[in-house]
DNA sequence: CGGCTGGTTGAACCGGATCAAACGCAGTGG
DNA sequence: CCACTGCGTTTGATCCGGTTCAACCAGCCG
């Protein structure tokens, strides 16, 4: 602890975190078979490390990047929520995703040389960056890292088509629902119970998101909660019925009734 | 044109053009500059051409590939005009994109080998096919490549975030004056004319990608006609005043009274 | 304590969906 | 040639889900 207070001055004055302990290299990492590392073997994941960034913790508030700076790389969550918005020339701000430990964000950035999104910490939290060049070299591991990059590329687009298609085409309720079969899913895969719930963000957020007003989301939980779908008291939902809340994300006509 | 029907004979029989006409080479390719090939020098230009494969043509209404199929690679359209469109779980359709001359399409079907989306002709036309192998080849190429690669990726990323938002915070107007402006542009890059705009498809499809009914569709058509905004008819438009309707793409308050 | 932020609840309004009907145009067949 | 048919589009009338505006409440912090 001792230890840590020092090395916390050090991150208030570099942003890269220099002193690095061997507890935060990648070949000890928790997350490392959710990273992109987790697909390289062991000399080739010596290599890789020595490449990754890792950064000082982010607080509260605190962006990782904001939209328009030069591109630097990709990002891994290794603790904390972080949440990605954009801003249009009206100067209107749209939620773009929450990123859950374990979870990447920022490659979208690569194309124009520049970050679209501006990506704020949530709670406190830590990322790896990983620089672009890991995918440049030509070598055994770059064909792997390749493949994996496309990968994490795919599945953005996947996760954006989902979006696209509950908020063209569905309710608010059904919209909540999807909302949090994801989120529920995903907190399970970054390691957290999946009894509870608990929402690392307000309602404007999540209504900002899912295209409602923030009153809306608030109607829904209670209507949910008056169905028995679920308990919730602010951000913490307890008991909830994950099957009746996957039903209603398919199809909102029958799921709710009982 | 003797010899052209002979062709189309074996395209007919056989879903990959096997025999090759120079014209049909990336070197002589007039789509060129926009495609991946663009990037390429002249030696790397030949070896990009021997992988590419050239599909005979689909006429309105068939499949290039239906979601679900195993990933062949990427393609891009040569001419005509495809729509993608995805079914989920509960049936429902929503299309996710219009795929003009020199457009890309199917990369997003990597990470899961096979294709999210299922991708139909509107109208006659062709396209190449680029396995992904030409990727993953420890060659100079290669790097430029991959480089070209995610930056296609990061543009549909890019452009899936710019219908979320307007999915998520637009008026029926707005999203159709964003829908305009942004065909126009392409339309131009794709070679049209920049006066007068056909648009490719029924008001069903544009309301379904909108996330509109098609009776609102043409209704905010007509809205615009009687603003003096633009003429249309069915599915010619003539006289747009582009300005005014990036006003309303930006704003949606000030634009449309004046 | 008062101020502040985030969440809930109520009442009125409105934008867009839905239902329904009619029209224009192209293709088909007598 | 015109009647028939079918699809895509337009227009009108009605309805409803979700927004907006507003008040209020609960917890937190200085």
């Amino acid at each position: 602890m001792d230890q840590t207070t020092e090395e916390t001055l050090n991150w208030k004055n570099k942003n890269l975190y220099q002193y690095r302990r061997p507890v935060d290299d990648c070949m000890n990492c928790s997350r490392r078979t959710e990273c992109l590392a987790g697909s390289l073997g062991s000399s080739q994941l010596l290599m890789f490390n020595n490449e990754v960034g890792r950064l000082r913790p982010y607080s509260t508030g605190q962006n990782v990047y904001t939209a328009g700076e030069n591109f630097r790389g990709m990002y891994v969550v290794k603790s904390g929520f972080f949440k990605s918005n954009s801003v249009n020339s009206s100067g209107e701000l749209q939620i773009t995703g929450f990123h859950l430990p374990g979870e990447t964000f920022g490659i979208e950035g690569f194309a124009s040389g520049h970050y679209n999104y501006s990506v704020e910490a949530v709670e406190t939290g830590t990322v790896c960056r990983i620089p672009f060049s890991v995918f440049e070299q030509n070598n055994s591991s770059s064909i792997v890292l390749v493949r994996a990059l496309a990968g994490l590329m795919s599945n953005a687009i996947s996760h954006d088509n989902e979006l696209i298609f509950s908020l063209a085409k569905m309710s608010a309720a059904r919209r909540l629902a999807v909302f949090l079969v994801d989120l529920s899913s995903r907190m399970q895969r970054a390691g957290f119970s999946e009894k509870d719930l608990t929402l690392c963000m307000r309602r404007t957020d999540i209504g900002n998101y899912l295209g409602l007003a923030e009153e809306t989301v608030s109607r829904i939980f209670t209507r949910f909660q008056k169905q028995g779908i679920l308990t919730v008291n602010r951000r913490y939902i307890e008991k909830y019925n994950l099957e009746k809340l996957k039903g209603i994300a398919r199809d909102d006509i029958n799921a709710e009734g009982k």
